[in-house]
DNA sequence: TTGTATGCGTTATCAA
DNA sequence: TTGATAACGCATACAA
C-alpha cells in the first residue's frame, strides 16, 4: 500500500505491476533488452505512467555518483549573447540526457564593483551577491564550462578539480584543459580588411577595459592586420564595457591633438553605442565623419542609428559546441578543436572616408 | 584509510578525527550544542579541512527530502532585466542556504518562434530547444518563483505541484500561490501625469503583443489616467517585444490618416528603440515632434538618442521580494505582499507638445 | 557525552 | 527471465 502523503517510488510501481522492484528500474532504464519479457515490460510503464511515477534524482545521483548536469559559468547575466550560449549548450545536453545550471560570476566582468548595497527588511545584507556554487559542487556536477571572462572566480576557487571546458581561452594557457573557440581573430581580420578596402588609415581602437584573452586577440590582430598596409596607425584606448564607459573614453580621445581617426573599432556592440553617443555630443557624423564599428551583433547594434557594422558570433553554436567538447571530455574522447566561423556584417556605420 | 581516488565522506573524516561519523554529520550540520564536547567538535572541523571534505549533496538530498534549491522560470534571458531578477532571488537565496536554478522558458515570450535546425554532427537536433526541467522537478526542487511571462509553460506542465511564487502575475488568478508585483500601475500613472503635464493629449500607446497580466495592466492604466482629462485620446497599437516588430508597427501607426499623436507611449524599453527608428525614417525627432516614453530603464534607454524617459524597475529587489516570498511560503508564513515602488526617470525623450 | 543502527530510493550484482 | 540483496553517504533515533 503505498503511502499517501508521498511520492510514488520505483517500489509503489513494481507492486502495481506485480513484479520486482528491480525489473521496474531495468524497464525504466530501458535497459531490459533480453532480461525482461515485453508483457511484463509493458505492465511496468503502464503502472508507472497510472502512478505518475518520476524517480527520485537525489537517490539516483547517490546511487550513479554522476547527476548528469554540468555548470555554464559565465561572466554576466545581463548580455543577451551569453543567452544564446545557454540556449545552444541546453539544445546539446538535452538531447544527452543532461541539464545545464547557469552560474553568472559575480566578479567576472570588469574590476570588480563593489556590490552596490541592497537591503533586506531595512538591514544590508551582506557583502557576497551570489553563492558559490562550488562549495559542494563537486558533489552535484559532472563538469564545467567556463567562459574565460570567468576563469579567475573559476580556477581560483575550485572549478580545475572538475572535467572543465573553457570558451574562449587561450588554448596553450589553460592548463590542459579543452577549448573552444570563436575565431574572433578572423572577424577582426575582416573589420580591418573592411575598413581598409573602403581607404581607412587612421584607427582608434575602442578596447574593453577587462585582462582577457579574448581581447588581447582582438587587439593583436588589429595591429598585426593593419602593419601590413603602409602609412596605418591605430591608437587605443580602453574602456570598462558599459555605455558611459565607452562614451567618457571616446570623447577623451577625441579630445587629444593630432589628426582625427577616420575609423573607430569597438571592442563589442556595446562600447560603440556608447561611442556613438560621444560622437554625437561633439558633432560628428556617422559615417560621413568617422566609421564605427562593434563586436557581438547583439540587439542593440540595430537599435543605433546608422545600424552598426559589426562581427556576428554565433552564440548558439558556441553553445553547442562548448557542450559537446565536455560531453567529449567526460567521455574520454578528444574534443574538436576546430575555431568557429564569424561573419562581418556590413551595416550604415562604415563608409569610405571624407575625401581629405 | 580512505581510498584514495574518491572525495572523501564523513566516514573518512570521522576516521581521521577518532571519532563517529554521526559525531562528524552533527558537528558539521550545527547540531552538536549540547551532545558533543567542544574538544571533539574541534577535532571534527580540523580533520574536515585537512582532508578537504564536502559533504555529498545527494546524500544529503535523499535523506532530508529537501534539496534547498529553488527552481526561477524567466521567459527569456535576453534582457538584462531578469539577469538582475536573478541575482536578487540568488542574494537572499544564499543568505538562507539555498541556490537557484534558471530556467529560461523557451515559449515564454512571444508567439513560440520555430526552433532553428541545428545540427549536431550532421543531424539535425530535435525540436525541442530546452530541456523539460519539469520531469523529474519534484524531486530536485523545493519550490518555485516563476514570471508571468512564463506562466503558461509552467502550469500547463507540473509548476503548480510545487511550492509557488508567481511575479508580476494577477493576484486575484493565481489560484492561490503567492504573488509578488512591481507597482507598473503606478509607474504608468507617473509617465501619463508626467506626459499630460507637459500638456499632451494625442497619445499613441504601442503595446507590446504578449497575452499577460503585466501588460493589460499597462493598458487600463492608462486608459485610465487619460480619460481623467477631457480631450484626450489614445489610440493603440501591437508590437512584438523586438526592434524590427516595434519599428514596422510604429510606421504602420504614423502613415494612419488623422492627426498624428504628440507622445509615443511604449510598454518597454526596447519597443522605445523599434520607435525611434521609425520616427526617424518618418523625418520625425524626438522630442520636438513627438515625445517618447519606456518602461524598464535598461542599458538600452541610454544607449538611444535622445536618452529615453522611462520607468526604472527594481529588478534586484524583484527578485529578493520573489525569493523572501518563496521563503515565507516553504515555512508556512504569509509572504508579504506589498507592491514594489517604481521611479519614473524624466531623461531626453519628451517634452511639451510642439504649439499648434 | 559518545557510538550503533536504520532508512532515504535507486541501480547493479548475483542466485534462483 | 526474475527476484532478493547490497551499497551509495548522510542524518537521526536510540542505546550505551
Amino acid at each position: 500500500m503505498p503511502r499517501s502523503s508521498t511520492r510514488p517510488t520505483s517500489r509503489d510501481v513494481a507492486q502495481a505491476a506485480g513484479v520486482s522492484q528491480a525489473a521496474v528500474s531495468l524497464v525504466l532504464g530501458d535497459k531490459w533488452r533480453g532480461r525482461v519479457s515485453e508483457a511484463t515490460a509493458e505492465r511496468v510503464r503502464e503502472a508507472a505512467r497510472d502512478l505518475g511515477y518520476r524517480p527520485n534524482l537525489a537517490a539516483r545521483n547517490l546511487r550513479l555518483g554522476r547527476t548528469r548536469t554540468v555548470l555554464l559559468v559565465v561572466p554576466a547575466l545581463t548580455t543577451e549573447f551569453f543567452a544564446g550560449v545557454y540556449t545552444g549548450a541546453a539544445r546539446v545536453a538535452s538531447a544527452h540526457g543532461f541539464g545545464v545550471v547557469l552560474y553568472p560570476s559575480p566578479e567576472g566582468i570588469g574590476p570588480s564593483r563593489p556590490s552596490p548595497t541592497t537591503t533586506l527588511k531595512g538591514r544590508p545584507l551582506r557583502a557576497a551577491p551570489i553563492p558559490d556554487p562550488f562549495a559542494s559542487a563537486q558533489a552535484a556536477l559532472d563538469g564545467v564550462i567556463a567562459s574565460s571572462m570567468a576563469a579567475d572566480a573559476l580556477s581560483a576557487i575550485r572549478g580545475d578539480q572538475l572535467p572543465l571546458v573553457m570558451l574562449d581561452s587561450d588554448p596553450s594557457g589553460s592548463l590542459g584543459a579543452a577549448t573552444v573557440n570563436l575565431d574572433i581573430a578572423d572577424g577582426v581580420r575582416q573589420v580591418a580588411d573592411h575598413l581598409l578596402g573602403l581607404g581607412h588609415r587612421r584607427f582608434l581602437h575602442l578596447a574593453a577595459d577587462i585582462a582577457s584573452w579574448t581581447f588581447e586577440v582582438r587587439a593583436r590582430e588589429l595591429a598585426a592586420r593593419t602593419a601590413s598596409v603602409p602609412g596605418t596607425s591605430v591608437r587605443t584606448v580602453r574602456a570598462p564595457i558599459s555605455i558611459e564607459g565607452a562614451r567618457t573614453a571616446t570623447e577623451a580621445a577625441l579630445a587629444a591633438p593630432g589628426p582625427r581617426p577616420t575609423a573607430l573599432v569597438c571592442d563589442d556592440d556595446k562600447l560603440a553605442a556608447g561611442a556613438y553617443k560621444a560622437l554625437r555630443r561633439r558633432g560628428l557624423r556617422v559615417p560621413d565623419d568617422i566609421s564605427v564599428t562593434g563586436l557581438d551583433d547583439l540587439a542593440l547594434a540595430t537599435a543605433l542609428d546608422p545600424e552598426l557594422t559589426t562581427v556576428r558570433l554565433d552564440a548558439e553554436l558556441f553553445g553547442e559546441r562548448g557542450m559537446q567538447a565536455l560531453l567529449a571530455v567526460l567521455d574520454g574522447r578528444e574534443p574538436e578543436s576546430r575555431d568557429i566561423p564569424v561573419e562581418l556584417v556590413v551595416r550604415g556605420s562604415t563608409a569610405p572616408p571624407r575625401a581629405s
